[in-house]
DNA sequence: GTGCCTGCTTCCCGTTGGAGAGTAGCTCGC
DNA sequence: GCGAGCTACTCTCCAACGGGAAGCAGGCAC
């Protein structure tokens, strides 16, 4: 029978857990480099629009501004974040209840590393865009 | 009948075209913060382990050293990294064909900002962890 | 020939994420 | 009192994405 096809599976699922036992990082790298994270983040570390200062904003801020989130995803994400201590919840009990969100100090140095990634996706768009171009017109 | 919502609705998607409008980076934000590119990145920009390094790199190689990713979710991201400029793609006809990737100058300086996210993760993955053990407990 | 190697591609199916409706708790209008 | 409306969710479908395993091209080894 060939084992060995198995075999390299068992391996390279021993391997895999060798590379997180040393790279256990990575873990948290894939858990941050989720599209929503990276949004949500964005926004909150940006204010109402795209360049204004860190502050809190309320969940229908939130889903208002990125309005391509559905608010399961929205609440599921922000929840996670909480978990992770990147935000803070505030619920006020105000006429209707008030829900606002907020970075922590963690998840501000975080914002803050993002900010870097942002600033190279505004550098670099064009450039990858014109790459796409290109790709797309030697294969298409 | 109560058109409020999908009036809402409407508006919101209207103010999602404005947002992506104003901020088209965000598209770019949104497709590089993938699981799987960071990851295949962050390989390729360390070589073998998890210190090297930037090199060129052997699909086997590659899918041996991220087990946890499927062979064709490896293609897929690949080449949409390739159709994006970040990846070159090199078919070498030896005896088993080889096929390389390696960074481009712009996937190097995306690699190069993402080293940055990747340190902050291993400088803050014992927080997080903590910060999630404290709100199970607090919510468990 | 048969088998095996690498680098994919294809098929099946479970999980994830989106759309839209529904809910709790409150206040306001009548 | 009773319905309407507001916010912040929560639930229920269903389509689409991603994982696992098997298949495939094509070149060499035996």
């Amino acid at each position: 029978m060939t084992t060995s096809a198995a075999q390299r599976r068992e391996r390279a699922r021993a391997e895999y857990n060798a590379f997180l036992a040393v790279c256990p990082s990575h873990q948290l790298l894939a858990r941050v480099s989720d599209k929503w994270v990276t949004l949500i983040l964005s926004a909150l570390g940006s204010g109402g629009d795209c360049a204004g200062e860190p502050g809190a904003m309320r969940y229908s801020e939130l889903s208002r501004l990125l309005a391509g989130v559905s608010q399961k995803m929205l609440t599921q994400t922000l929840r996670s974040l909480e978990r992770d201590g990147l935000v803070t919840r505030t619920v006020t009990p105000t006429v209707p209840v008030t829900v606002t969100y907020a970075l922590t100090d963690l998840g501000l140095s975080l914002q803050h590393t993002m900010r870097a990634l942002k600033s190279w996706a505004e550098t670099n768009m064009d450039d990858v865009f014109d790459n796409r171009a290109t790709y797309d017109e030697r294969v298409g």
